[in-house]
DNA sequence: GTAAATATGTCAATATGGCTGACGTAATTT
DNA sequence: AAATTACGTCAGCCATATTGACATATTTAC
């Protein structure tokens, strides 16, 4: 960590352009490996990681309106019908009319939705939990951060909203 | 951070499932958001990411055989067909015959394919530089090392060999 | 020197997961 | 009563991946 340039003098560092690539590539490197458990799980049931992402969000937060998931997941309602068709279909997925409001279709996840979710979550959760298993201080906390730190600016309300419970870093004064 | 249970008495604590959870959907959030200032760019050329990273790579590793380029894509080679033959046929990439193998045809970028890489590059270092400039300790090397231990085992070597000049920490020694 | 393996390219068919645009229905809000 | 909202669906299109098959040139192995 030698070649860093000097900033703004509040002891932070602007990271070389070399390190900075190396970061770059090492997103993409995890990320294809952080995904590839629960793919393989998924083939085997002829889903796809469109379906993953559904039966994670709808689990982490039932009851949730369409329109909820479609704000988390960004796409169009058309994309999320095939799947969420899918899903339901099968079983791992079941809506419910709103009491307030009767125009809303509820998401629940079945039995069998719960099962699937924690299934592909499980090797996610060994991964990460062996990752960021480090001596060096908190290693979870900084890693976390700087994630968090990654969302856009614009962003980052929705994101801290949707976590929230988890618990986030107070949000920093940057402008990215 | 107080739900941390201990794990081997080695001073690291396995992370509660709540915290994990946190990861995992940070995880989606800050890779969607980092993948979004390039594509918007690549949208203007008829680009889309297969085209980005293929840039990527080939401009990190000039003269790299189109094997290699498979290999860390981990795609076939159909799949690579089509999105070089645009490359090529657009003036960012170009072709010579190896030297010493007269079967490979070496992959290169010309000036507008250095000039595009380069572009599309800008506003991921911006993000990452921001995203990792902390005052609390040497964020980006604990971020790098994290990423790193991501990464399967099985694919460390392959991973760090590539990344290699920018610097890797010493390989951990975990099963993951 | 012939046979086998390697590096690359290409044709065809298929799957997944996005997109836009248009239209319809029921329920709620104004 | 009219406008808006929540949701669903039909149809077509695009990007990116897949498998399988086949061809060509070159290098390596026996």
């Amino acid at each position: 960590m030698a070649d860093v340039i000097s900033a703004q003098g509040t002891g932070e560092q602007l990271l070389s352009e070399q390190e900075t690539v190396a970061l770059i590539e090492l997103m993409f490197f995890a990320y294809r490996d952080f995904v590839s458990d629960p793919d393989e799980i998924l083939g085997t049931y002829g889903f796809g990681r469109a379906h993953h992402r559904v039966l994670h969000f709808v689990g982490r937060d039932p009851g949730m309106t369409v329109q909820r998931l479609l704000d988390i997941l960004r796409i169009t309602k058309q994309s999320l019908g095939r799947v969420l068709k899918e899903l339901i279909g099968k079983g791992y997925i079941f809506q419910k009319e709103g009491e307030a409001d009767r125009r809303q279709r509820l998401l629940y996840l079945t039995e069998a939705g719960e099962e699937l979710r924690q299934r592909l979550m499980d090797p996610q959760i060994g991964r990460i939990r062996r990752a960021v298993a480090l001596p060096e201080g908190d290693a979870a906390h900084l890693y976390r951060t700087v994630l968090y730190r990654m969302v856009s600016p614009a962003n980052r309300e929705t994101v801290r909203d949707w976590i929230g419970r988890a618990g986030l870093p107070g949000d920093a004064q940057d402008g990215g």
